[in-house]
DNA sequence: CAACATGGTATATTATAGCATACGTTCAAT
DNA sequence: ATTGAACGTATGCTATAATATACCATGTTG
């Protein structure tokens, strides 16, 4: 009794455009009317059978209710997240956009301490990361290979391999540090 | 109790590529490893909560999960598939491809006996329609506008807009004819 | 071989998706 | 007003998604 999605809201603002009432709906897609509004109303979790039946009905692809519409903006406060905490609390990580399967990225805003050595196994094949330094140096090890980030600059990379986050420095280290999965 | 699609396997193929059992799964996704194996198995047909706790929990955008993997071919007998009769049994419509949301076409083999008349309705904006002239020939009426088409003859047009298929003729005439339905 | 792990499945129970029905609006028509 | 239709919501019930637990294979390790 939880809607995770916006799909609820698409299916309204696409039955609502076709100029559809739930009684209409219900006939083209074999699905109850009670249920439907519940789905609109976000109070019920379809499984994909209903999903897919409201999408052969309406003859609409399934994208079109599982993403949302409006690519309205989104400003992220780092402070209203919560960190991350690591390393005996010498790195915090700040998760800005958690991984979503609609974009199949990660943002983090990342402070290392003077100190700080934080080691990632590899990701799966295809992974692929971007560090910018705000502010003082980094030293990424990736796959053995050594490389000192000083602020401004960044460094994209292929993730399928062990890599290191380190700041063998005498003060802090800031990185945002985005990460890609593959689309496939 | 009953996969419509092919989540099951998605699934399985992906867990094992990424050389995963259905505990380490679990663990990710927050989803219950007997879940896990009925999905996979398609004896349960998943939430679209359950769904996107996978996507997130194996980084994986949701489409992975939904669309089908191989592209492998599909050879349709049109004497296999059951006609849809209209007009007095002057119309003879064999769905050759139904509606699937994942590529939003349909296509269809109709017969059109002598005289026969279909009007169809207007389709939803963005809809586009062809029609491929196999044997005979027929008179389209598109929104007042009449169009002559004869054997190895195709036509293109928007289809929201009233539109009729006519054969006013003395023999039969058959044609292919396929709909597009817009992504968005 | 025992002892133990590991990966997948079966069993029993709970939570909830989904349905049929009935209800309360709103609006148009007489 | 009053009937009536059309639309969405609330109610009660059934089917099943989802869980926790226990089970059975297989393969190691001593």
């Amino acid at each position: 009794m939880e809607t995770p999605l916006v799909v609820g809201k698409r299916l309204k603002t696409i039955r609502t455009e076709k100029q559809l009432s739930l009684d209409e709906v219900s006939r083209l897609t074999d699905v109850s009317k009670p249920m439907l509004g519940q789905i609109e109303r976000g109070q019920s979790s379809p499984t994909i059978t209903t999903l897919w039946k409201i999408a052969v009905g309406l003859k609409i692809p399934l994208s079109s209710l599982l993403e949302e519409e409006d690519k309205e903006c989104t400003v992220v406060d780092i402070q209203s997240k919560e960190a991350i905490v690591e390393e005996n609390g010498t790195m915090r990580a700040y998760p800005i956009f958690s991984f979503d399967p609609n974009r199949n990225i990660e943002i983090y805003y990342i402070e290392l301490a003077a100190g700080c050595h934080h080691t990632a196994k590899a990701h799966s094949g295809g992974v692929e990361e971007y560090v910018f330094v705000i502010q003082g140096c980094i030293e990424m090890v990736i796959d053995d290979k050594k490389i000192i980030l000083h602020e401004n600059q960044t460094l994209r990379f292929q993730a399928d391999v062990i890599h290191a986050y380190n700041n063998p420095y005498s003060s802090p280290c800031v990185i945002y540090n985005m990460v890609f999965y593959p689309k496939a």
